[in-house]
DNA sequence: ATAATAGTGTCTTTTAGACAATATCAC
DNA sequence: GTGATATTGTCTAAAAGACACTATTAT
């Protein structure tokens, strides 16, 4: 907004403006994105991305964050919020003109939405199948743009104790890397990395054992919020 | 857009969603922001980002597009164009609710807007001076936002090129990197880097004489689109 | 003991960055 | 010639990646 000559409100387009929420999490080592069930038209039955409207004295930032309180069926949802990009071909919707204000979360590995909550008819999906399978709207591009964010953030930021709860080990969220990325990690490298980058991990002091072998310290995020130097998918 | 129940659009509160460009060149080796003048309430004579509102049928980046050549009052505008992230605060705009997209473009040093046109009142000014004095709305957040992600994407991708005319040396772009990063690179290594990244430059085979010193090879920008590895601006 | 996972050390290759040296122009 | 800019080469330090090795647990 602008230059432009006088304006009435009236003589401009109606628009609708939502958030849309591509909500990502681990789950058995798989990385998973949150999905609702349309239960009508249009893409009655089809899969889509959680949202809603944004409200009349709300930011964008409340509305998303509010969505995912919604669709979660949790009162306080951990990890990490962040806008995406907007989406907002004429065509999208054809009900209306509708502008889509897309966010990305990332959570650590959480329940599965309630069945009696407001949040039942959303389920968590392997990005795999999820990105295999048809979509409502735009949802496919969406997400696929949610991911490429999500991956290339990981490089640079220390986003990845996002998807890990407060307390996790080395291994945790090399695992982290492994489902985001899809390929496996030295795990010498990983562990030589991550515990060399200064504020990225902070020691408890305390170990943990997960079965066989030996117990892996337990951390905690640290202050660091960027990677330097960076670690590399490509390789 | 989503789950929800069933909606009227009369239901929803009625939202302007515009355009605002974040538009950089570089001029006599010093990075500017195009802005305009603005001539009625609220922020009257205070300086903007150039926009305006989305017309109803019409994609994002095709009212992105269509404002850039408005308000450069060039036909075509070479260089490049992509969405920067959208702002929505409900009280931005004190008018209505009004739901920026804002957009980065980078262009080869452009004409000064003239005065007869429709882009008259626009005018190139050197970012420094405008990230310090004030601009209309939250502007001043839409600019600095653009700057980080001009100065972010120069170090991984071949977006500086878009800073230069078809034809161009490996000093233009090393000017382009040295006015947007505030700071001078080793001319030598920045040579060995840029040629040595495959796809990136293309020889023409012909060199340019500029003043005095030996004459430099012209390129063209290669198909490369990404920097492996790529360029530091902290080092 | 054996298997499994955590963590350390070592080596090679690649890259960044400093900077010497050479090439080709204007004057 | 001198001075300026372009381009190539050399050296050192840092980092990536491969992988041997040690440490500590469960069985």
């Amino acid at each position: 907004m602008t230059t432009g000559s006088g304006y009435d409100p009236d003589e401009y387009p109606r628009v609708a403006v939502t958030v849309d929420l591509v909500v990502l999490t681990l789950r058995d080592g798989e990385l998973c994105v949150l999905l609702v069930e349309r239960g009508e038209e249009p893409w009655r039955g089809a899969r889509a991305l959680p949202g809603g409207f944004v409200r009349p004295d709300e930011t964008l930032d409340a509305a998303a964050a509010r969505e995912l309180v919604e669709e979660t069926g949790l009162r306080d949802v951990p990890g990490h919020l962040e806008q995406l990009r907007s989406y907002g071909d004429p065509e999208r919707d054809p009900r209306m003109r509708v502008v889509s204000v897309a966010y990305l979360a990332l959570a650590p590995d959480l329940p599965e939405p309630a069945a009696g909550s407001d949040a039942a008819g959303a389920s968590w999906v392997p990005v795999d199948q999820a990105s295999a399978g048809p979509l409502a709207f735009d949802h496919a591009r969406i997400l696929a743009d949610g991911l490429e964010r999500a991956r290339a953030k990981l490089e640079y930021t220390s986003l990845a104790t996002a998807f890990c709860p407060p307390e996790f080990t080395v291994s945790d969220l090399r695992a982290v890397y492994e489902a985001v990325w899809g390929r496996p990690l030295d795990p010498r490298n990983f562990h030589r990395k991550v515990t060399g980058t200064p504020g990225l991990l902070a020691d408890t002091g305390r170990t943990r054992a997960e079965g066989r072998g030996r117990p892996a310290t337990v951390y905690r995020a640290g202050p660091a919020t960027g990677l330097h130097p960076p670690l590399t998918r490509d390789g």
